[in-house]
DNA sequence: TCCCAATAGTATCTTTGAGGTACTACCTTT
DNA sequence: AAAGGTAGTACCTCAAAGATACTATTGGGA
């Protein structure tokens, strides 16, 4: 996607910053994927173990974008079984300050939400029947 | 989906409460809706002209799923032609100061972003020929 | 009277992407 | 010779998103 080089912030234009990043960590394993690679670099089958549920592809995929983008390195090691090991860049880094603030905000409040779910899914039943 | 009672704090199981969130809050529309509703109450129609190239199948799904949560209300005068508001709640008052956060991130970074996938692009193509 | 504009959606079809399961290549160890 | 461990691929299915067209309602203008 291209970008103008100066933006002056409709955050609902289909080309601005905010669009663009939320395409990029709004996927399903992106945020998952970042803050596991926090402390010490990972290898794959590590990254997919910690992960509960992502199939070999999606990570492939995911690894593989995250690389593109520069927020992640992907170093092979030429061994037998084969060892390739992930890491952060410091752009892969600066990105989990937000991050967390998205964590905190869900511990705090997941609760209230799946409450509101249940009691709408119970009236969506009711008015079905 | 249901949750425990009281959480240790494994972020990546696929129960845990940052899960649950991500899938809520990272499809492709939630936090711009979260951010055009900002201030004061909005039209179905307002939001979708604010959002550029949202359809309304996907716009009038994504609503009723933010009013099941409790993030979003939803408000209809009995009146020709319809009209319909949509507002925040307290609860989804409260996600902006993340979804800020992120944005923030987003507008100082995605130029950097930008230009390592172009690059990686490039490779790609200079591979396949 | 008849038709149009305006609004909040529905209906239907196509396309995209994620998920599931099985498989490969490679060398080491037993 | 067989089994094990690792980083992926291949192929198929299915659900969700997108595109485009359509509906119901009624006050207002020709």
């Amino acid at each position: 996607m291209r970008i103008r080089d100066s933006w002056e912030g409709d955050a609902f234009d289909p080309e601005c910053p905010t669009r663009v990043i939320l395409d990029r960590v709004g996927d399903k394993w992106t945020v998952l994927i970042i803050e596991i690679l926090d402390d010490s670099p990972k290898r794959f089958g590590e990254i997919r173990r910690a992960i509960g549920g992502i199939t070999p592809k999606v990570l492939t995929s995911t690894l593989r974008s995250l690389v593109a983008d520069g927020l992640v390195t992907r170093q092979s090691f030429g061994e037998v079984p084969p060892r390739v090991e992930y890491s952060l860049t410091d752009l892969g880094r600066s990105l989990q300050a937000p991050v967390t603030a998205l964590r905190r905000w869900a511990e705090r409040n997941v609760a209230e939400l799946i409450d509101n779910r249940d009691r709408q899914a119970e009236i969506d039943d009711a008015q079905a029947r």
